[in-house]
DNA sequence: GCCAACGTTGGC
DNA sequence: GCCAACGTTGGC
């Protein structure tokens, strides 16, 4: 639960120190082995287009939000697709993500990317809507599509080699904010257009 | 509300 | 640098 933190009076820039906020704990990072080991692994390292042209980590990504009001510390972490809706500009700050490799995914997001708005740690666990990287909104999915349906297309997928037989929703658990291969997203995309299963 | 999974911390 | 204790995430 990266939590989006709603300051955006016209400031732009991304989050600058900001942590106090929140999920602010983190005096204390020392780390890294494991951050920087694991950026590029979920990629196929393009040989040579290591720079920011594009051809990074993901062209897509998957980000979580509670959109279930629950305190945390004594504020509520709630933040929906209504909620995001309802900023100034549809765009809100996506801070106060403590885990190291959310946290590096967000680093390598750009602004035109897209990514799925999915709801956690609530109800109905599904993906709301398409969002672009500031984190701004774009739509609303045609029909909510929920954790149970991607689930039931992760565990076929998983025998017949589907699109989403690795999706990190599954695989890597915990995972904030996590990237997306072109195949799992429109996949997901094209979910939109069928009935729910 | 429960609790499994898993990340993080800190003693040794 | 191992690993037990602890804290957090997030489905159910």
């Amino acid at each position: 639960m990266p939590k989006p933190r709603k300051r955006l009076a016209g400031a732009a820039g991304p989050a600058g120190p900001d942590n106090k906020g929140p999920a602010g704990k983190r005096t204390k990072t020392k780390n890294p082995a494991g951050a920087s080991a694991t950026m590029g692994n979920s990629s196929p390292e393009k040989t040579s287009a290591s720079k920011d042209s594009g051809k990074n980590l993901s062209n897509y990504w998957l980000m979580k939000s509670e959109p279930e009001s629950r305190l945390e510390k004594g504020v509520d972490v709630k933040f929906s697709i209504e909620d995001l809706k309802a900023q100034p500009k549809q765009t809100a700050c996506w801070d106060g993500v403590r885990n190291y490799q959310a946290r590096n995914f967000l680093r390598a997001m750009k602004l035109e990317q897209e990514a799925f708005f999915y709801h956690s740690n609530c109800k109905e666990p599904g993906i709301a809507g398409l969002v672009k990287v500031d984190v701004q909104f774009v739509r609303m999915m045609k029909r909510y599509i929920t954790l149970a349906e991607l689930k039931t297309h992760y565990q076929a997928h998983k025998t017949t080699g589907g699109p989403l037989k690795n999706m990190a929703l599954f695989t890597r658990q915990r995972l904030s904010v996590q990237p997306l291969t072109p195949e799992e997203f429109n996949f997901i995309l094209s979910l939109e257009e069928k009935e729910p299963s």
